[in-house]
DNA sequence: ATTATTACTTTCAATATGGAACCAAAAATA
DNA sequence: TATTTTTGGTTCCATATTGAAAGTAATAAT
């Protein structure tokens, strides 16, 4: 599975690697649903099957939007962790929503009523960035505990 | 090819909608590339093999993100039009490219330079709305004229 | 010592993608 | 006017991707 591209255009380029169904979500459960092991993205609302959910991330890891790391004290459960590249992808993301909340409601009947659009739009960049800051907040907590 | 919705999340909800290799692609076209008939996207560089882009094409006509039209004097070309909103898709496009120039050099050899990288990161909303207001005048230049 | 959990892989069916050829209507050309 | 070309598709078929289900190996909990 190694990746081609169609083209010169930057878009073009980025739905090369990340225009699929599965990519922006994976992300999207990272970075705002505090999603970190192959378990907890199988039990996501979402519930990805494994089989797709292991080659995606795979390829998250391979473009660097991801890494991988493990406890000191348990060998077993791998933490998926998101790199400054894919925190990166976070106004991705929120312009997503945003746009989703304002035009999908007629087809997707149970989209969540967007409590948080207005705060959203009165400022996507500082949204964004309290959206990486808790996740880097989590992040370290999680490292500098053992468990 | 109803649509199915995984989910209350909008994040997920958009990208039911436009998680594929050409959704959002087609949307680009329109937008910066001055694509608007069947033939344009065909001869683009991103070269959709047709079946799939008249699939796409109506999928994009069905969630209202454009619509077809046609000039007075020519019966045979089938004009396809960004709505508002596929144009309110303009800052998840401009996210994309941002993201795409700083992150995806090294694996797309020939991406293109990234000469409006700084001009669109210091204020994307203005460059934003720049691009759409660019569409709106050549869509009523267009609309204006008769051929 | 036994059971459960986690992180996968494998298998196989269903669906989506994509190239190529084909086609009908309209427009341009001779 | 007759012929050719263009435009906007559709159809066919091969290949690739997706997805459900079951299986597996290692670790952890009981």
């Amino acid at each position: 599975m190694e990746q081609k591209f169609r083209c010169d255009c930057p878009i073009t380029t980025a739905l090369d690697v990340l225009g699929d169904k599965w990519m922006l979500v994976i992300v999207k459960q990272m970075l705002i649903d505090g999603k970190r092991t192959f378990k907890d993205f199988r039990e996501s609302d979402e519930a990805v099957s494994s089989n797709i959910l292991s080659t995606k991330l795979k390829l998250l890891e391979k473009v660097g939007i991801l890494f991988k790391s493990k406890l000191p004290n348990n060998k077993k459960t791998v933490l998926y962790n998101l790199t400054e590249r894919g925190l990166a992808l976070t106004p991705v993301v929120v312009e997503l929503a945003v746009w989703s909340y304002e035009n999908m409601r007629e087809f997707n009947s149970i989209l969540r009523k967007g409590d948080e659009l207005s705060l959203m739009k009165s400022d996507k960049a500082a949204f964004a960035e309290a959206l990486v800051q808790k996740y880097k907040e989590e992040q370290a907590k999680i490292l500098s505990q053992g468990s």
